[in-house]
DNA sequence: AATCCGGGGTT
DNA sequence: AACCCAGGATT
């Protein structure tokens, strides 16, 4: 089936995708929350929202969002700071190799590029910490192309809105009908909508369809409203309980991120000494445990984290 | 395709 | 306790 086909069977009821842009780009501008990264097109301000968003709720990041572009104001800024102060500027977002790979981008991009920002997707993805999704929201956000990207929120009002909800889609098909969908020449704006509905209305579980404005247009809620019972019943879709995430506490990123945040509260350029560092983490800590912290360190160092050297472990300069 | 990588909030 | 979250890199 062509994408166009798919897109067009969704509206065979005289609705037609210039109808969709509208219900979505309208409730936008009424529904929107004032966001900061909204309000520039700063690519580099685009840049660490879009990193720091990574698997990271738009809550967490607020604060964090300001402090550190009080901190880093400028790409040359973080491109030339310590990376331990980089690290320090991380505390509380998680996934600190993000804030590693995110002055690594900067670095290359004053390298490579002479501090120009890249505006084309295909040298965006070469930068480190940058992947698809990023590449194309910056390309979009910053620099207001008409380009598809698929994250989490996106995905789930595509699939939704534009596909059978009895089929399984691979990615490739869904962001084809992204494609397909863009409004061209206000792409900012609709890519923005789709986020901003799956994170608002069409959440993950108790989709909050009576407030939807592509409702009348959706096949996933057609398909639900044919069947009341499920649609009455709470849970759309129960979790199955295969394959469960494993427990945090205990685990190796769990001590990951106690090391790390025992090293940011040295001050710069001093040392944990191996001994003292591993009750620090764990207070059950003896010698025997010396090779599973080592381990850990080694991890942390590959990452670029941490610098280990005879006198300890700190945050690298 | 699976797994790893933080950590806090929600249910 | 299980699950989620504006993903990316590695294997």
């Amino acid at each position: 089936m062509t994408i166009h086909r798919s897109i067009d069977q969704n509206h065979e009821h005289s609705l037609s995708l210039n109808d969709l842009h509208q219900a979505l780009l309208k409730w936008f501008s009424e529904a929107a929350r004032d966001l900061p990264w909204r309000r520039t097109r700063d690519p580099y301000r685009i840049l660490v929202a879009e990193v720091m968003l990574q698997q990271t709720q738009v809550d967490r990041v607020l604060p964090k969002y300001a402090a550190f572009l009080e901190r880093f104001p400028t790409l040359h800024t973080l491109a030339e700071a310590p990376t331990a102060e980089v690290i320090r500027m991380w505390a509380g977002l998680g996934y600190n190799r993000r804030a590693v790979n995110l002055q690594r981008a900067a670095r290359a991009i004053c390298a490579r590029y002479g501090g120009v920002f890249p505006r084309d997707v295909a040298t965006l993805v070469t930068l480190p910490g940058i992947g698809s999704y990023t590449a194309g929201a910056v390309a979009c956000f910053a620099f207001e192309q008409d380009v598809a990207f698929m994250d989490t929120n996106i995905r789930r009002v595509i699939r939704r809105v534009f596909t059978d909800p009895t089929e399984t889609v691979n990615e490739r098909a869904l962001l084809a009908l992204a494609r397909a969908a863009l409004p061209v020449g206000r792409s900012w704006m609709w890519n923005q909508a789709l986020m901003e509905l799956g994170s608002l209305v069409c959440t993950a579980d108790a989709p909050a369809c009576w407030r939807c404005p592509l409702r009348d247009q959706c096949r996933d809620y057609a398909a639900r409203r044919e069947s009341d019972e499920r649609f009455a019943s709470a849970p759309v879709r129960k979790r199955l309980a295969e394959r469960r995430e494993r427990p945090f506490i205990g685990s190796n990123r769990y001590f990951r991120g106690r090391i790390i945040e025992a090293l940011r509260m040295l001050p710069s350029g001093a040392t944990f000494a191996l001994n003292d560092l591993g009750p620090q983490v764990r207070p059950e800590y003896t010698p025997d445990d010396e090779v599973w912290l080592t381990t850990l360190i080694r991890g942390l160092e590959r990452d670029g984290l941490v610098v280990w050297t005879e006198t300890g472990v700190r945050l690298p300069e």
